[in-house]
DNA sequence: TTTGTATTTAGAATCATTCTAACTCTTGAC
DNA sequence: GTCAAGAGTTAGAATGATTCTAAATACAAA
């Protein structure tokens, strides 16, 4: 039985797109989902094939045009790592990313760009900012240190 | 008249390449002078143009491949700014770079991402991290308050 | 010299993303 | 309800940056 009410995460939805003038759909609405259902921070090939899991006849070409929707209407963000495709994270809260070398998880980390401000020369004004970091996750670096002690 | 003995960036650039199993070449040396002649942060297809003028036959190739030898050499490094193609920088200290949105240039901060190591959640282990900012630069923001003051 | 390897080179291939143009759906006069 | 206008979706083409490939060239050591 589905609820007569749209769920919270749809509603908002649908009030942010109304903000920004774009309109409620069912494409729009399985990408966010796809988002807030597993936080890994998917590239948009990822979330093009959870997508189409569910709705099959959703396109590549609809995936980017729903992640530039919502991130447009502020619901999502885009992070950059490496020279890659570019990952989307519906945490829009000020936090940086560190992409673990040894699983390849990109890790939110509470890290605001608002720490750097007071690092900025003099009269630079800041409207974005991005932290990206690389290295080993706690549980990756646990791992190797026991590997090379047990040599 | 040449200087019998190499010039110190020559140098420099000779003793890297060695202790990294490289050669020296004329595309290498041509390539690094222009990353250390103008700091401006040029992309592959810039260096590439600066590069020709003065050595004609260079390709394209041979200047991602030049770039390549010198960052794993250590003389230079990558910066990516937004989505668009890598940057070099010759500058090896710790500092991280901001783009203006007014003039289009890329500026070096003095903001060590070792001032960020604090902020790291317990056993993170970084091996590389880069900061990125985007805004309006001192001389930038005074102009668009100046025009905008002046209605 | 000779010979093996590093480097350079042009062009093809790849990858992520954006663009195009046709089709479909929604909304809001009438 | 009908219908036109606009918004959204779609497949596939186009683009831009980078990497790959294979042949030619330059080098360095034997
Ligand atoms: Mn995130
Ligand atoms: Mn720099
Ligand atoms: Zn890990
Ligand atoms: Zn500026």
């Amino acid at each position: 039985m589905k609820s007569e009410r749209a769920t919270l995460p749809d509603r908002e939805l649908n009030d942010r797109l109304a903000a920004s003038g774009l309109r409620f759909t069912a494409q729009r609405q399985q990408v966010l989902a796809v988002l807030l259902k597993r936080r890994d921070h998917p590239t948009a090939e990822e979330v093009f094939i959870r997508a189409k899991s569910q709705m099959p006849d959703i396109s590549m070409a609809t995936v980017y045009n729903c992640l530039d929707a919502l991130t447009q209407c502020g619901l999502v963000r885009q992070v950059h790592m490496d020279r890659g495709a570019a990952r989307y994270c519906p945490n829009m809260s000020d936090h940086s990313h560190f992409r673990c070398e040894g699983c390849g998880r990109v890790h939110d980390i509470d890290l605001a760009s608002e720490a750097l401000r007071p690092h900025l020369p003099r009269g630079f004004q800041v409207s974005h900012s991005e932290v990206s970091l690389h290295g080993l996750c706690a549980d990756c670096a646990r791992n190797s240190a026991a590997r090379s002690s047990a040599k």
